[in-house]
DNA sequence: TAAGCGTGGAG
DNA sequence: TCTCCAAGCTT
């Protein structure tokens, strides 16, 4: 890692900010300083990108004008709103922080990073975002961008992967960020991190801060960040058994922890719970299914197999392969089924996450009526 | 400290 | 199709 003296470090505060009030991105949370405002883009910007933020964050608006409206919302309300941005935690964890602000605080925002940290689902980054850009605190905010960014102007060698690695980036950014002005400075870094020094296909040539850049002095610019990778998805196979009561479906509320906690999906069953495998015929699956739904939910099912590709899902650490079958029960003995038969008006008020898109497409195009 | 947690875009 | 990456936090 290099070192920048105190010339050095006027003269890029000056570059950045400069560049940044001609050509700063103009974005929705940034019309004003609110709190709120500030607060909900960066938790939706968390592994997030801008361009899929933006929709999201207006109808969240519409919807959650304040804190109190965000925390008195019906949970399935909120996870509507989430609905296809993934990591739904953190919709979850708003509602409790909008809770903790209203129990704890008397509904007014603490204006520190370090009181920020307290708050459910703010980290030290959103800490930082909050602390820098709503109330003008002098802290650093080290996302990927700044990560990206500074590893690459001060050839920073540590992996950004372990935990311990932020601590070197926050002293050195500490050092040399601007106090005047430490909002604009660290979304300065965001935006050149998004536009002229993305990870891919940085275009430094032209970037503002081409003369600061040691690594692209250096010709090693794509040598940083450095991380470790990340291992592979696991492949897991399930049945989805899409299943009619007469007009309406059978759909089942998944558990409250666990990925895609409290969202709804047709029943989805993981094969090893059946005691199958992808080598068993169509009617042994049929079988293990129809036991399954005996057992579990006390259903009679009638299933057949659907002749189409089975859906697949990639998500961080699992790679899903999903059968699927068509089923239909008698509308008997419903009370011990861990779901709901829902109506096709209800259907559109449930939240379901990208898999279950992904399985009413490859259904009707099996059973287009 | 390491693992778990979604989705979309780019190459 | 696969891999990597994107304004991270919690346990």
């Amino acid at each position: 890692m290099i070192e920048w003296s105190s010339t050095t470090i006027k003269a890029f505060q000056t570059t950045l900010l400069d560049w940044y009030d001609k050509a700063g991105r103009d974005l929705p949370w940034r019309h004003d300083h609110e709190p709120y405002h500030i607060w909900v883009s960066e938790i939706m910007l968390q592994q997030t990108q801008v361009q899929t933020v933006i929709p999201y964050y207006e109808r969240f608006m519409a919807w959650f004008p304040t804190v109190t409206a965000l925390a008195q919302a019906p949970e399935e309300r909120l996870l509507k709103a989430w609905e296809g941005l993934g990591y739904y935690s953190r919709v979850r964890n708003m509602q409790r922080c909008a809770r903790q602000l209203l129990a704890d605080y008397d509904g007014q925002w603490p204006q520190t990073a370090a009181e920020l940290s307290d708050l459910i689902g703010i980290g030290p980054y959103t800490a930082g975002a909050i602390a820098s850009i709503a109330f003008n605190e002098p802290v650093p905010a080290v996302d990927g961008n700044a990560y990206r960014v500074f590893s690459r102007l001060l050839e920073i060698d540590a992996d950004i992967t372990k935990p311990g690695t932020r601590e070197i980036f926050e002293q050195a950014i500490s050092r040399i960020m601007s106090t005047d002005r430490p909002g604009d400075f660290n979304q300065a870094i965001m935006d050149l991190g998004a536009s002229y020094m993305t990870a891919r296909q940085p275009d430094t040539a032209h970037s503002p801060v081409k003369a600061f850049n040691q690594a692209y002095l250096d010709g090693k610019e794509l040598d940083y960040p450095v991380r470790t990778k990340k291992p592979r998805p696991q492949p897991v196979d399930y049945v989805a058994v899409v299943t009619k009561m007469g007009p309406d479906w059978l759909m089942t509320q998944r558990g409250s922890k666990g990925m895609l906690a409290n969202l709804w999906t047709v029943p989805l069953i993981k094969l090893t719970d059946l005691d199958v495998t992808t080598d068993d015929s169509a009617a042994d699956l049929i079988s293990a299914v129809r036991q399954y739904f005996k057992q579990e939910y006390q259903l009679i099912l009638t299933a057949t197999t659907l002749a189409v590709r089975p859906v697949t899902h990639t998500f961080t650490h699992q790679k899903w392969t999903i059968q699927l079958l068509q089923g239909q029960v008698e509308p008997a003995e419903l009370a011990f089924f861990a779901g709901e038969r829902v109506s096709p008006t209800d259907l559109a008020t449930l939240p379901m996450p990208k898999v279950q898109a992904k399985i009413w497409d490859r259904y009707r195009q099996a059973d287009p009526e």
